[in-house]
DNA sequence: GGTGATATGTTGTCGTGCGCTACATTGACG
DNA sequence: CGTCAATGTAGCGCACGACAACATATCACC
């Protein structure tokens, strides 16, 4: 039934199989209503099988958030060579396709301060929007801007995921949206006095 | 006990208090462990008495993201007549002095979606930071410049409540931030190509 | 001021999830 | 083969959400 990699004990390498079907989960229906248990019936475990593998429910969903860190950090190095504005698009492609996943990403009580590899993670996501930041300075000066522009990022998919800026933009019209709202931002060549 | 305002029926604005205490949890613990039972214990009522007031959960939480906004929009306006970075500045002190209420304002599931009076709250909010950008254009292009300071601001304020800049700046260092990262974005006169 | 309708609060219950512990099974390795 | 650790199972105690049946305080009205 699982997909015959029968390189595990009982179930086949069953860690993996938990994160992939907890991240099912959270896309489908939200991180509230996400349960060990209704993780572990997916893939065909009793609902003391996730144990083995996961301090707790809060470790499985910090793994989820590593996978999609990791995703989205490539995703981004994907379109670096396409320009900044490529970059911003792969960005918010990535927030809407899977918004309830992206929240979790962020929405967590202080996930990085439970979980240090998510620091790391987010660290290699901030590389990575640096270097499609124009570079106008010297380098505290590019992790300022880089921090500007995801920030600007994060901020505008949070708004349109949660429908405080309206019913979701699809397609052709988030990409109008993107282009009217962040081609509007300019970076200074130093900060303000 | 409760604050003498005898002008309710058994309690004393049973609602009132609880939409209280309710905020007093979540500023203090969060919202994941916030529970119906821990509210009506803190308020000295049964465990069955909210549901007189509201319909679930989630109910009661909306009453306090509502409560949130109005605080964060009067705070925005007061610090209006000071220019744009006062109010950015303000904006940037309501989310790090409250960061979990701050984050359920809007890390809810679809709260605007479901609770149509936050859509309303949340328009209010964006008009506040509209009369702060400078007016480089017609109403649509005050908009999308609105959207794009809010982005800026909710997105900062986000990355740094979870902890993914490092360590929560305080007082000074946090200005000094704000300065820094806000002061660097321009408002082009017009979008980019 | 008494009286009845109604809003408000209480108690008890059911279903479910979390996290734990004792137990069973599986496969690796000698 | 037989031992042993890694893995999965079964069941427990506790807490919560949501509901229903019941009790009671308050108000409208006479």
């Amino acid at each position: 039934m699982s997909t015959s990699t029968r390189r595990g004990y009982h179930h086949g390498d069953l860690r993996a199989e938990l994160v992939r079907v907890a991240g099912e989960i959270v896309d489908q229906e939200g991180t509230a209503t996400f349960t060990l248990r209704e993780a572990a019936r997916r893939a065909g475990v009793s609902h003391g099988a996730p144990y083995r593998h996961f301090a707790d429910r809060e470790a499985l969903l910090a793994e989820v958030v590593g996978h999609g860190f990791a995703q989205l950090s490539a995703a981004l190095r994907e379109a670096a060579p396409e320009g900044g504005s490529a970059v911003a698009r792969a960005y918010l492609g990535f927030a809407l396709d899977r918004p309830r996943r992206y929240r979790l990403m962020y929405a967590g009580e202080a996930f990085p301060a439970h979980h240090a590899a998510l620091s790391a993670q987010a660290d290699v996501l901030l590389h990575a929007i640096a270097r499609s930041v124009p570079d106008l300075g010297d380098a505290e000066y590019a992790r300022r801007a880089a921090i500007a522009a995801w920030s600007l990022l994060h901020g505008l998919a949070l708004l349109l995921i949660e429908g405080y800026l309206g019913p979701v933009p699809q397609g052709a019209d988030a990409e109008r949206l993107l282009r009217e709202v962040v081609g509007m931002v300019r970076f200074a060549a130093r900060p303000a006095a």
